[in-house]
DNA sequence: ACGAGAACCTGTTTGC
DNA sequence: TGCAAACAGGTTCTCG
């Protein structure tokens, strides 16, 4: 499900719930997701204050009081729910962690994929955590330059299309923005990323810029699991240009193509093979 | 060392 | 209608 708007909506919209908030309760309802709960995990994490909530690519951070950090990736299916004091739904099966917070409200972790993790790490370690200290940085952090890009494609020998789903090359993009950004930006998915640099990588950068903002703009793409924290959907995917759109006509202004799907690493590309060379 | 493909797990959609 | 295959927004491991 989620790519970097999917996973800064659900970013933004814990804050206001979360942050300043402790946490009074932890239920961890099963030993793991895609890699185990660290030991002791729901008491470590019980009585803590969140400080702030960061994201880095595809992670939510949380800092807590007291020198922690709780690391979360949502996987595929992963979402996270406000649930308001006094909603008292039982438990879904896949609902794996459920936070309680002093206020009485429940923040809801549920993964039916269980491609989702979540871990523990000190404060300021975070980032050479083995999940993290690879990770490039997301188009929308300063670090991120057409220079910097251009350097990590350098010398690929695979599509540009895999390439941007390779999270040490960029932070935070996933099939359907690297698409999406792809058309954007004029440029075949199938180019080998050693021959995107320059003028070409130069367009690329503002294509993924203007479509992860945008995105975020919109609550992010709900196309099935994905939800913003209040339950709603994200409306991004009436957006999308190319991804899902196999069949239909190219939307860029003049260009006859049409878009067309292949797979490509085992995932599908959309792309026209008409205005994007 | 690099890149392609399979694997992880569950649910939904598509095709015969 | 029923069942099997294909497919789904991610990451990581293995193999060549």
């Amino acid at each position: 499900m989620p790519e970097l708007p999917e996973v800064e909506t659900v970013r933004r919209g814990l804050e206001p719930a979360l942050v300043g908030r402790r946490i009074a309760a932890v239920d961890q309802r099963r030993p793991d997701l895609r890699i185990p709960f660290p030991a002791g995990f729901s008491t470590l994490v019980a009585g803590r204050r969140v400080e702030r909530i960061g994201r880095r690519a595809k992670y939510l951070l949380f800092g807590l009081d007291g020198g922690l950090v709780l690391i979360c990736h949502l996987g595929m299916s992963g979402r996270m729910t406000i649930r308001p004091r006094g909603d008292n739904r039982p438990p879904d099966p896949h609902d794996h962690v459920v936070f309680t917070t002093d206020e009485g409200l429940r923040v809801v972790f549920n993964d039916r994929r269980r491609f989702g993790l979540m871990t523990l790490a000190r404060a300021g370690e975070e980032s050479s955590h083995p999940l993290l200290a690879a990770l490039a940085p997301d188009p929308l952090d300063p670090a991120f330059t057409a220079g910097r890009l251009s350097g990590r494609l350098a010398g690929k020998a695979t599509p540009v299309k895999a390439a941007l789903l390779d999270q040490k090359v960029v932070g935070g993009v996933g099939n359907i923005y690297a698409c999406e950004a792809l058309h954007r930006a004029g440029l075949s998915p199938r180019r080998l990323a050693r021959n995107v640099a320059g003028r070409r990588c130069g367009r690329l950068v503002p294509a993924l810029v203007d479509v992860l903002t945008e995105a975020i703009a919109a609550g992010g793409s709900s196309l099935r699991d994905h939800r913003r924290t209040s339950g709603e959907l994200g409306y991004f995917q009436h957006s999308f240009r190319v991804y899902g759109r196999e069949g239909e006509p190219c939307p860029t202004p003049g260009c006859s193509g049409a878009v067309r799907r292949i797979a490509q690493s085992n995932r599908s590309t959309f792309f026209c093979g008409r205005c994007q060379r």
